[in-house]
DNA sequence: CCTCTTCATGACAACGTTGTCGAAGACGAC
DNA sequence: GTCGTCTTCGACAACGTTGTCATGAAGAGG
């Protein structure tokens, strides 16, 4: 991979970035067009009350000083006026369902003409913190939270002073505020009977830190199934503390090297099916052990086998999310609701392999 | 998919969200703490010279009260003060090409202590145009643009009066500007001139709008490669104009039936490739019709046959993009500059299918 | 012609904060 | 006791904007 990094020869006389040049205000636009500092307000507004020929002039001062409007100021003056500006706290962005989730919520957003800002928490709980307190200084008209977080009761002064929150895939702890969140358990446990209908008995599950909620209510559904199939437990099928593709594959290979293998898995995220997948294939087994995933994700029908998931909707969690925070940013003071999306099984090939 | 939706029973003691109870101001801190506001500021800036026990009475008012800093007043008084706050305008963060920059992205800013604002473009020009009015309007410390609209003049006057801005992906048109995008012509050459090494002489293209920049210079690199091989044009093996997998499918489907059907496909884009193999996977044609893609993403490894790409380090480019725009917000005017990252080729076995 | 209303416009304060500067008190040196 | 120096603190203006209210002119109605 080579890089080349030249200071640019040609293009001389285009517009090039320079240092602050003081950006215009209303009053300099005020003084250019010969009128007071509130007509300048009133014709950037569009209020009524100027004359179209003052409009004109004022516009034409506008444009002659490259005013912007400064929403900073505005917003400081106007009493209780919204800054446009929602944060999202999602785990990691660049993983396919913080993506999915961060996108369906920007439309929603947009439609509201908001904008967003996104960090990904990355499961560290500092960071949530510091990141909030960054949002609340910010003035952000509404939040939403994947939380990394256990428990939220630093969140506890704003939502008493009124911000707007929603909770995603995660419930809150020790607050009360809106979420929307997949029912685990049940997709858990409608994983597993999956693959105990195929005539399963010897189920892995890859499982993220004890820590994520979702993870140990995923891990419960999958306990739940195998004892009321009257499966004795067995601890060394499962493997939790995951936290990425790299270590679910190596998690799949002690399993699959063991006296006596699994004969399917169940992943508890997407990317950890991704890694058991990766494995499986290197070993060969691919066409021999099942595996559902908990996540669809982009390709996860073109794998061979194509892989079995639980879906969450994304696209319908983010617009829940959205809808959700919008109406309380409108006002909305109703007691905090629980949405709760179920997942439903696509099943595609990887999770009806039988056992051998 | 059912859903839940009900209003919370239990949970009656805890925090929750309520209607604005103004928040609480520096002033009131004055107040309750029985100092001045300046000495409040001191103290909440960490400003040295106050004495242990007023800052003690102050910081206890401070909790009292859930004061939050307001950094929108604080940064209109601060001359030249930053927002703490970049925007960054990509085509579709649930892309996962656009995704990993924004990622990768945030990693610098959160290093910077500064907040990313995201919105995607879908290729709308107007949206561009409006999304970076807002960015202006809300005073973002520098902009990361990934350019819907052919040209960019609109942008001039935020150049001038030093708005730090990178290009990323696309080059800048009708104004200068920083920029790291990858070599596309270079790219797409390497790319063809793989699949005529393996002997195709009817290599089909999947390529999006012409509008498209980055589209078209992947189209040129592809025909300077027919050429200097001296394989005549076929213009039935170019299709543009591909918005997504699903065109991409179809495209191969009617090219694929053809009276002449291609050998080997270079697909102009991640998504079109992944349209491409979809196809050829239904057709049968997946181990006999070779495929390069552009873009590397998630899982191509895993596909049968796995998917040979053109790799852009998407990782680099968003650091890249983040360190040179922190350069320029820290102050750097040097003439602008345009990296210019190179992709590498990925052979993995799609690539590598020969020719019946 | 006078009063009353309507309309366009401007003066001024205020939003929440920080920079500037000056005042009051403590302290030390003589 | 006087002077100077430090330290701690507060009054005030300013950042860029908008809400409130006042002003003056133009037009309506008698």
């Amino acid at each position: 991979m080579s890089e080349t990094d030249r200071p640019l020869s040609g293009d001389q006389g285009l517009p090039t970035a320079t240092r602050p040049v003081a950006r215009a205000t209303m009053k300099d636009v005020a003084a250019l067009s010969g009128v007071s500092l509130k007509t300048v307000s009133r014709v950037v507004n569009r209020e009524p009350g100027v004359s179209a020929g003052v409009r004109e002039r004022v516009e034409r001062a506008v444009t002659r000083l490259d005013y912007s409007h400064n929403v900073h100021a505005s917003n400081l003056r106007r009493s209780g006026g919204r800054t446009g500006t929602i944060g999202a706290l999602l785990q990691d962005i660049s993983n396919s369902f913080s993506a999915s989730l961060l996108r369906s919520l920007e439309d929603v957003a947009r439609a509201e003409d908001t904008a967003v800002l996104a960090a990904s928490l990355d499961e560290e709980p500092d960071r949530e913190i510091a990141l909030v307190r960054g949002l609340v200084a910010r003035r952000v008209d509404g939040l939403v939270l994947m939380p990394a977080t256990s428990r939220q009761e630093y969140l506890a002064a704003e939502l008493r002073a009124g911000l707007p929150t929603v909770f995603v895939d995660r419930l809150p702890h020790g607050v009360d505020a809106d979420s929307v969140t997949v029912d685990n358990v049940l997709g858990a446990r409608h994983a597993v009977e999956h693959l105990v209908r195929q005539g399963h008995r010897r189920i892995a599950v890859l499982s993220d830190l004890s820590t994520i909620q979702t993870a140990t209510e995923r891990l419960r559904g999958y306990r739940e199934v195998l004892q009321v199939a009257g499966i004795p437990a067995d601890s060394t099928l499962e493997v939790a503390g995951l936290r990425n593709p790299e270590a679910a594959g190596e998690a799949v290979r002690r399993l699959c090297r063991s006296a006596s293998p699994p004969t399917a898995i169940f992943a508890g995220r997407n990317d950890l099916a991704i890694g058991a997948v990766r494995t499986l294939r290197a070993l060969g087994l691919a066409h021999r052990v099942a595996v559902v995933g908990f996540d669809d994700f982009p390709l996860a029908d073109l794998l061979d086998p194509a892989l079995t998931v639980m879906r969450q909707n994304v696209a319908q969690i983010g617009s829940e999310v959205g809808r959700l925070l919008f109406s309380r940013i409108a006002g909305d003071t109703s007691p905090p609701r629980r949405v709760i999306i179920e997942p439903t099984l696509v099943a595609r090939g990887s999770g009806e392999i039988r056992p051998t």
